[in-house]
Formats: structure tokens, C-alpha cells, sequence
DNA sequence: TGTACATCAGTGAACGCGCGTTCACTGATGTAC
DNA sequence: TGTACATCAGTGAACGCGCGTTCACTGATGTAC
């Protein structure tokens, strides 16, 4: 065979990965499937033997996200240990860093992509589904046994997390952004009991 | 002259909420100028003596949502007196109703396009940033003078709200979507005192 | 060792389609005389 | 009252462009003998 074992595999990954950055960035729709190759080091016909559609491929991109080892995409460069006994404290921490804020490629997909999954399919709409529970369930986690209503706690405190992101993004003013993530972390962390 | 004083006008409103529908529905990218132009009972041609480009209709139809008196596109049907002392209570909860969740078309544009306005230019963020802000002066006001950190109640009380319904909106599944709306009511209810 | 052949990942030209935008035109109405 | 003309909102054909997708081809490598 003219490749080495595995060769396909890793090229799959480096299109994905490469897609991932760009919707992130972009959206579904203003990504071309010239500038995902493009982004993995080859040309656009190769594509077509990767993935069938450019929307099979979008569904490949949510889905991989949490799950797999690929949760770490969300957190690069920021240290979260999802064993730890504060791992939703450090879960909530990280998301609302700046540093999530300002690294748009490597953003995780429900700050970046909710509304484009609303319009989007069934498939784009359980990935998501499952992305988010993976993350409550982290949350519920750390969360004391003593406390009440601790999966409902953590539900509202994903979606501070989600909603304060989604929002200080959509602002034009820098101060009024960071403001809303320090509202929300502390939100967050008083309906943690942390 | 051939036309009834104020046609014009009529009909751009006509044009502006004929996007401000479909762009809520379907993203900026997926709606064209001809599918707008239809919903207005219009044809193509047409547009261009009312707006330069499709992207100047975009900020516009931003800009004009909450501003104005067209806040009430957002509450079609639910019925929120700006004025009344429990304003704020009203909000959240018209916010996070199942016919706000159902009704995609007259959505708050903060919740079905976000995103979208993250990748577009200034005048976009600055459209969502005044909504925004309009939306926690309501809050605030709503919230006992006695109380501490008013603003910043107000601030997260809208980050759930809008994180709340983007997320649900999100998800495959009618049951969590539900679970999540009145999971994020209450925690919101509790933020404001109410 | 050397030659002919098989394999197959990746290439890039080409096709068809939809969309944003332009522009010459239509046709309904009002005005001048 | 009637005729010619001006105005202008709206029409729809046409243009150019970018994109998703297809497909015949290239060229690098391994295998058979």
C-alpha cells in the first residue's frame, strides 16, 4: 500500500478539526468547503471521499465535540481536570474565561453555534442536547449532596454559563462584556455553593 | 403625484418586517432578498430603491427591534405593560413562555440570532447591545430599591432569559427543553425577588 | 535487480444552480395647456 | 373635455460570481514475476 496505516484516519481528523475552527468562526453558511480543505492542507475534490455532503460533515463536527477526548478542544490551553471533586467550578471558571471569550476557533460549540443548530436538523440537535448534559452532569457533580434540586441547579447554571457567553460576544462594547461574565460567574458560583 | 401620501413608508415597513420574520426563521445567509421581497408582496427589483444592500436591511431590521415602539413584535400576543411596577417579572416571564419558545418569527431577536450578529460588523453588535441594555433598565427598575447589586441581578436575570431560551431552542428534545425553561424561570424569579 | 502493473489518495477543471445586484422598461396616475 | 407629456413605484430579464458537487486524471508507492 502506498500510505501508512492510519493515514486516512489522521487526515479525516486534521478536516474536522479544520471545519470545527471554521464554523466556529463563521457559521455553517459562510464556510466553503474549499476553505475546510484548504484549512487541512489539501484541495477541494478530495472532499467528496471523506464525507458525502457538506451538512454530513457539519453533524460530524457537533457531535464530536464533548464527546471523545475532543471535550479538551473546548478547554485548550485551560487546564480543567473533570475528575476533580471542584471540577464544575472549574467548569464554569474556564468557560467564562476570557480567554473562552476571546479564542472564537477553539470556543466550544454552544457558545459559538446554538442558533445555527436551531435551524438546523435532528442530528445537529441531539449532538447538542448531548453536549449539554454531558457538561450538567459534570456540574450536578460537584454540586453538594446536601444541596436541593441539584440537577435543576446545574441545568440554570449551564445556561448562565452558555447565555452569558452568547451574549457578551453579540456586544460591541468590551467593558460591558466582561462586565456580564463577572455577573454571571458569580451567579454561578452562589447557585453552585461554591 | 401617483401615490397616497406616505406610501413609501408603508411599504418599507412592509419590507423590514417581511426580513425581521424570515431572517428570525432562517439566519441572515439562508433568506434571500427575492424571499423577502415576496413576503412583502413585492418583487425583486424593487428592493434597491429602499435599501442599498441586503446587509444594510440587516442592521436596520436590528437596529428597529425593541427601539421604537417595535418592542412589541417581541410580545405579539403576550400581553407586558413596560410601565407597571412587576414589568420586570412580566418579562422573564413572557421570555421564557412557550409561545415565545413556539413563536420563532416574532422571537426576540437576542435569542434567535445572536450568533449571527457575533460574525456581522459593529452597527449589528451595537443594535444588540442597546436592546440589551433596554431589556435590564426594565429588569432593574422591577427590582426592590432595598436590594443589593440591582444592576447586576438585572444583568444576570437577561443572561438567563436569553441563555435559557437559545439553549432550549437548541435541543432535539421537547421534554428538556421545558425542563430548562422553568428551571431558568424560577432561578430568574428568585434573582429578581419576585 | 529490474520492469510492468495495480492501487488509491489527492487534484483541479467543469457543471449547474442560486443569489445579490443592475437596468431598461411598464403602466398607472397626475399635470399642462 | 381632451390630448400630450412627466413622474415614479414596481417589474423581470440578465449578469457575474461563488459554491457544492462530480469526475477523469495524476503520480507516488507497493507488488508480481
Amino acid at each position: 500500500m502506498s500510505y501508512p496505516e492510519g493515514h486516512r484516519e489522521k487526515v479525516r481528523t486534521k478536516i474536522v478539526d479544520s471545519a470545527r475552527r471554521l464554523f466556529n468562526k463563521h457559521g455553517f453558511e459562510r464556510v466553503s468547503v474549499d476553505q475546510i480543505m484548504a484549512g487541512a492542507g489539501l484541495t477541494r475534490g478530495g472532499f467528496y471521499s471523506y464525507f458525502r455532503s457538506k451538512s454530513e460533515l457539519y453533524a460530524e463536527v457537533l457531535s464530536c465535540f464533548f464527546t471523545d477526548p475532543n471535550w479538551q478542544h473546548c478547554w485548550e490551553g485551560v487546564d480543567v481536570d473533570l475528575t476533580a471533586t471542584d471540577a464544575g467550578m472549574q467548569v464554569v471558571q474556564a468557560y467564562l474565561s476570557r480567554q473562552h471569550f476571546d479564542d472564537i476557533e477553539n470556543s466550544c460549540p454552544m457558545v459559538a453555534l446554538p442558533c445555527d443548530v436551531t435551524r438546523s436538523g435532528d442530528a445537529a440537535k441531539r449532538a447538542f442536547e448531548k453536549v449539554f448534559h454531558a457538561m450538567v452532569n459534570v456540574l450536578e457533580r460537584s454540586i453538594s449532596r446536601k444541596t436541593k434540586e441539584r440537577r435543576a441547579r446545574a441545568r440554570t447554571i449551564a445556561a448562565i454559563c452558555i447565555g452569558g457567553m452568547v451574549v457578551a460576544r453579540a456586544m460591541e462594547n468590551g467593558r460591558s462584556a466582561d462586565d456580564l461574565r463577572a455577573d454571571c460567574m458569580s451567579a454561578a458560583m452562589k447557585l453552585g455553593g461554591w
